[in-house]
DNA sequence: AACCCGGGGAC
DNA sequence: GTCCCAGGGTT
């Protein structure tokens, strides 16, 4: 990497870069810098920017984070996916503010539950002055076109050649902004598919564009096997339009969101499995199927069966703490946008004959 | 190193 | 339909 191609790079990054929320001046606040980097974990920027927003308005500072109760944090999370992460940036700030300061090395920032490699080196290059490179999977796939690397993402080859590329960077233009550069042309340029290299300011030392394929860097990665389930849910809507939620047990997926009561039917008819729902809720009387709906969660295709019930029935479990009623467009707790698809497709299941 | 986890946008 | 994203934790 020569230094004219660092610097033809920061050229293209202060003429093109898009304007975030995120984005001020450096040296930059940790704690709004934590957040945009925790939510844009697996995340495109473009989701990430309102989350980010809604966040900063509800918990503006690491105090009022830390001081607020789990669930409260998880709601503001809702339909982002990935909600462990909210629950580790909550212990991590938790423990920044309990320390009275934050870390400032890229080791100490690692320490935090939720920070690895990138995230910690992110952050310490955008609010401390740290030269770690954030090697992310926008830095590994121009490091691979542009040395032509034969690697896969994620690979250790390839996140080492990734951060040695990204340290000759910041050699030739030292400061963070660099680091952002090469995210930035990813993102926008440097693309997974149709890469606009006309475009790049590194297309002239471009081995991918040289040899006429930069599509087929990085190397694809061996495609997991998509798994089919099949899930029935029970929808039961009270005269006031709030629904009943439950909590989803730990150790399942999408646990500790808040949910109508679900269950994988297996082999059993979905009758038959949203019957034992029913019971488990204390309701009686009929089930009326709605239109199935489709959720997908890493390698699991889900199809969601509907089942809308009429709540004539005295609830056995109204006071328990694990079940709730919300509404459905606004629901207080934490829930997924699984929610808000099955909230579709039982609207129109509204008449319903009471028992 | 391989696998786990949400969700949606791009194609 | 497919792939992948400003990844981290666990095994």
């Amino acid at each position: 990497m020569t230094e004219a191609s660092a610097a033809a790079l920061v050229d293209w990054f202060r003429a093109n870069c898009r304007e975030l929320s995120m984005r001020t001046p450096h040296p930059r606040d940790p704690y709004p810098v934590l957040v945009s980097e925790v939510m844009a974990q697996q995340t495109q920027i473009d989701r990430v920017v309102p989350a980010f927003d809604r966040f900063m308005e509800l918990f503006p500072d690491a105090g009022s984070l830390a001081a607020a109760p789990e669930d409260e944090v998880l709601q503001a999370w809702s339909g982002l996916g990935y909600y462990r992460r909210a629950r580790l940036l909550h212990t991590a700030v938790r423990a920044v503010v309990a320390a009275g300061e934050w870390p400032r090395t890229r080791a100490e920032l690692a320490r935090l539950p939720g920070l690895g490699p990138y995230t910690s080196a992110a952050v310490a290059a955008f609010c401390f002055g740290g030269d770690d490179p954030p090697v992310d999977g926008n830095v590994e796939r121009v490091t691979a076109r542009v040395l032509g690397l034969d690697l896969s993402l994620a690979s250790g080859p390839l996140r080492r050649a990734a951060d040695a590329f990204a340290r000759d960077l910041w050699r030739a233009h030292p400061g963070p902004e660099v680091f952002e550069a090469v995210m930035e042309l990813g993102a926008t340029v440097c693309t997974p598919s149709a890469p606009r290299c006309p475009e790049c300011p590194l297309a002239p030392g471009c081995q991918a564009l040289r040899r006429g394929t930069p599509g087929l860097f990085p190397r694809p990665r061996p495609q997991r096997a998509t798994e089919d389930r099949r899930w029935v849910c029970l929808w039961l809507p009270r005269d006031d339009g709030r629904v009943l939620l439950r909590r989803v047990a730990d150790g399942t997926l999408l646990a500790g969101l808040w949910l109508p009561p679900l269950a994988d039917a297996g082999v059993a008819r979905n009758e038959d499995a949203a019957r034992r729902l029913a019971v488990e809720a204390g309701v009686a009387g009929p089930l009326v199927a709605a239109p199935p709906v489709r959720h997908s969660i890493t390698h699991r295709r889900i199809t969601v069966v509907p089942f809308v019930a009429s709540t004539a029935t005295p609830m056995a479990h109204e006071r328990a703490a694990n079940w709730s009623w919300e509404d459905p467009a606004a629901p207080a707790v934490a829930t997924s946008s699984l929610l808000a698809k099955l909230r579709r497709a039982c609207a129109d299941v509204s008449t319903l004959p009471r028992p």
